[in-house]
DNA sequence: TGCCATACTTCCAACGATGTAGTAATCGAT
DNA sequence: ATCGATTACTACATCGTTGGAAGTATGGCA
């Protein structure tokens, strides 16, 4: 350690700086630094008074030159979402594999926000998006002009107007009514339908629950499909509260995410209903809270892990190719049953 | 909209296309957009222009002419965690008011990516950090070279060498704890003690226990006193299931976040303990789960918001004025009674 | 010894925006 | 009509970095 004080004044210091500590020019420190052919001598001068002056380099003037940030925004609805919040850890580490940082972006859903995303985020500061839309459909995201390269979210659009990440929605919320009916649950109710919405991920859900209700001969009753705002816990419980009210309440629910299941869970133990003996409840994301709640949810659970490695892979191919046509990706789910809808054995462990 | 086709090539439009466009100077473009003083017919004439090429400022360039790039970082342990992730909501929403971008980053709670942090994380991009430690102490922050104005979230260093926003997590531990001592229990046993590390939330946590059971006249039994290496459910869960094997188990666990609180009660009740009659439960975040588990969890919620608002003051002011001498900022915290330590109603609302 | 390939290194011009200095036009006051 | 002040704009240098062209040793080979 040869150092002396990292930096006298304000101002840290440059590749000038340690060109001129170095003796050389400021070019060969930026080969060392890049890791171009210097000699060996050079190099070692160099990279001491790198040490010597606590130089680092300026990213702003190396994006400008080189035309690329190193930024990558992920643009969700909410962060406090489990699900969501789960899906950032794994995205933000998938992109540090890759030399990426994440910039989140968190647009509460709303149409403003969300235009914003797809106009490229007021300024030129990313290399690309990987955005979960709930206001913006189709049309919007293909009427955009912005260049910058996107990957969407979970919302499965067909041939859409851009690369694309998501699961099955239909099937797995077919798989997940199946399996209630499976049970012999007979008045199965959804929570979650968002009739505002034409398309979307609770449309998906929505359509495969329809379908698995036929499917097992059962009558697709309207009042036992309740719809809920926001996928938060408070709508859960208030959606479960009017089931409870019905003339007929139902004996099994299948909830459209996994926070909406708490919920309904919570209101309907107050109400005194036992879980899963007179009410069966599915949700759906396998966030970490289910697995530990009483009873344990069982829900459908996506590939968070595929779905972030897909969205980076994605994007980090379009940032290279930028016209190559959009891309689809499904990535895998499984039904993970648990004491929700199963057995409610008092020593099980949570899985 | 007398808007023509945003750009014919792949390259994006710079100041210098809308210079020719609007035939001005660059310099009038830069003018109009910052707002300084311009003719009127010319300002109409070069936001045709901006509106017409879609152009966009670019980031980089600006930052490297200004000094600033408008984007602050987040460094939390792990997203996943609730507590942070609703943290990082507020913050980013806080930030957004204030013109910032929020850069977030994961720093897994290690050695290498938290030195990271305080170094500046790389590179001359954020115009400040917010900094929620685990691995770093005092010293290695007392230590740090960087000049990159730092905001500490967390950890009550008293006169630190930095920033610094905390509730008092001794006085809300011995509120805590004094509660339960308070409904009677005699067997108060805590998890989430962290004996490796000096410093550091869980210690202050452990100390305002330990004060409060002194208080109370009980003895410091150290056998109860469970640590957690990380403080996720699974980890509550096991510790749970040591003080179940007790000789003597407790007859109240104060936990120190609501995770492991969440984590214990499940295994709580897997092995027939009835909470509260049998085991009362404390945790601490307020955590939305809590609000929704059965039975609901009484915590001790510290102000998220004001701590988001504060961190980001704080931060904000050094950004402006460097040398200032650090301050401290007390966020104010309650504790939360629900059914896990009270009534257990059947019918009581979640709060 | 002379010539050339090789291996480093330097010089210069960008990247896109902004600060400073300077010029042209306009205005009011004399 | 003249001056100074003000306004509206332009030209140019600059931020810190990197790509490419040009320059300079060094060593090999005839």
């Amino acid at each position: 350690m040869t150092s002396t004080s990292p930096q006298p004044g304000r101002r840290s210091a440059s590749m000038k700086d340690v060109a001129a500590r170095a003796g050389v020019s400021v070019k060969t420190v930026s080969n060392v630094i890049n890791g171009a052919a210097v000699g060996a001598g050079t190099r070692e001068r160099v990279q001491q008074a790198i040490a010597d002056l606590g130089y680092r380099p300026n990213i702003s003037a190396r994006n400008l030159r080189r035309g690329r940030t190193g930024i990558l925004a992920l643009a969700v609805p909410e962060l406090d979402q489990p699900y969501f919040a789960e899906l950032a850890r794994l995205i933000v580490d998938t992109a540090d594999e890759h030399g990426y940082t994440i910039l989140i972006d968190q647009t509460g859903g709303g149409d403003r926000r969300e235009q914003y995303v797809i106009d490229g985020m007021g300024a030129k500061l990313v290399d690309g998006v990987i955005f979960s839309p709930v206001a913006m459909d189709r049309l919007d995201i293909a009427r955009r002009v912005d260049t910058t390269p996107l990957v969407l979210l979970g919302e499965r659009v067909s041939a859409g107007p851009a690369d694309h990440v998501a699961i099955d929605n239909v099937a797995a919320a077919r798989t997940a009514t199946a399996h209630l009916a499976g049970l012999g649950r007979r008045r199965i109710a959804a929570i979650g339908a968002q009739p505002d919405r034409v398309q979307g991920t609770s449309h998906m859900r929505e359509r495969g629950f329809r379908a698995a209700l036929e499917e097992a001969g059962l009558p697709v009753e309207e009042s036992l499909i309740v719809p809920a705002r926001e996928y938060h816990r408070r709508d859960g419980a208030e959606a479960a509260a009017y089931l409870t009210e019905l003339e007929e309440p139902p004996d099994a629910v299948f909830c459209f995410n996994d926070t909406l299941a708490l919920g309904a869970m919570r209101t309907l133990h107050d109400r005194g209903y036992r879980i899963p003996q007179d009410v069966a409840v599915v949700g759906f994301d396998d966030i970490d809270d289910g697995r530990y709640n009483v009873p344990s949810l069982t829900t459908v659970s996506p590939d968070k892990a595929g779905i972030a490695r897909s969205a980076l892979r994605l994007l980090l191919d379009r940032i290279e190719a930028i016209d190559s046509p959009p891309r689809e990706v499904t990535v895998r789910h499984e039904l993970r049953v648990r004491e929700s809808s199963g057995v409610t054995s008092r020593r099980s462990r949570a899985t």
